[in-house]
DNA sequence: CGAAAATTTGACCGAATGGACAAACGTTAC
DNA sequence: GTAACGTTTGTCCATTCGGTCAAATTTTCG
């Protein structure tokens, strides 16, 4: 039972928990952990709560598992930043890989802005190890770039902690962006302003001054 | 009783109603709405539940009327954006105060972002009326600025936002800030590297390209 | 088929929660 | 002092919540 390395799971289980895992998903991310009810995600899965507590035996569980999923996708975009390829045109993917990943996530981006904002309890262990690292390395590879003179010198950290904030507001923010800007009616409307808008402030940003070194 | 104009408040009240509200500020920012208990506020305020519920009657009217107030703080900075005066050092301040708001407000943001992360179910209609009235109206002036050539143009929404978003990321994302950087060692440290990195971000993009009109 | 294993459900439990209430206690004004 | 009013508290209640359990049902496999 307790055998971490090979759970065998049946087909119906592997089904189930994926059923358990997306409603989920969406209660905890409108209500956030506490505000989530077993009896809620049990009835967005459809089934009875005696019958999700078999799949997944407590709602930490659900929480902890989903959490472990969700950092993985989270980190994608960033971790596809890539050393060797050109700088530009590289942070210009990175930026419109997140605000896609707002656009086609936003359960996602709300489930751990919820998470983050009451300290972090069930998750700080990922934030001071996958995602700290990554970050570091990361930031270490903007670094190098500023030092040879590709793109303009700042602060690598703040201008990630930017990028994510921006693109990330167009999920968690989005009732408020909606009540400013009124539904967004084109299909592809909202999403390419911001993505224009996103792409100059950061990109235009970064080219001036390189050549000044 | 129910004389809304004058609600004739002796000074015991004044003063428990404000150690409430304070309360439940740190309370609902922790936890959230549905997360926050009366128990738990009525022991931050240093009182008994009952006599918490003497001062307020539900829950959700502490909410409604932390809420309330809430707004206007909030919204202080960006009513200050000031027509007459020169762009570029309006929205240089502009950026400064939302980023001391974040630093010295970080309860207030939180229980902001807690309920629009939500949908904003208890505070839509201020959203709806107030908030987006003045993004209208500030939007207006900068776009103003903008046709006059005193400034680059953009989005003058999307701007708005991401100015938003970068300032209150560090009062809503704190734990994950203090993760990846460590403790804010000097005291004004942290907060004068946001400040110089969002200052260069917002500000040499809006100067870049003006002369050109 | 038929037995064993996996799955599903209804009924139930203890704890926590939002709130009600009446009685007790303080304060103030005459 | 004392009556009126404002404040505080202990007790109680209905509901909801996370979780248990045994019994019933379905699936799997020889």
């Amino acid at each position: 039972m307790t055998d971490g390395a090979r759970p065998t799971r049946t087909r119906i289980q592997r089904v189930k928990r994926e059923l358990i895992l997306e409603a989920a998903l969406e209660v905890f991310a409108m209500h956030g952990f506490r505000g989530a009810t077993i009896d809620q995600i049990a009835e967005a899965a459809g089934m009875s709560k005696p019958n999700l507590l078999y799949y997944f035996r407590t709602k930490d569980l659900i929480h902890q598992t989903l959490m472990q999923r969700l950092l993985d996708t989270w980190l994608a975009p960033l971790r596809e930043l890539d050393d060797v390829g050109d700088p530009i045109t590289e942070l210009r993917s990175y930026i419109r890989r997140k605000l896609e990943m707002a656009r086609d996530y936003p359960r996602e981006s709300r489930l751990f802005a919820n998470e983050i904002l009451q300290g972090a309890p069930r998750i700080m262990p990922m934030i001071e190890g996958e995602l700290k690292e990554l970050v570091h390395e990361k930031a270490q590879v903007i670094r190098g770039w500023m030092q040879a003179g590709r793109i303009a010198r700042t602060d690598p950290y703040h201008l990630i902690f930017s990028i994510w904030a921006t693109t990330q507001h167009y999920a968690d923010f989005d009732v408020q962006v909606r009540a400013v800007l009124g539904p967004d009616r084109g299909g592809e409307g909202r999403f390419e302003d911001a993505a224009r808008f996103l792409e100059q402030l950061f990109i235009e940003g970064l080219k001036a001054k390189v050549t000044r070194g």
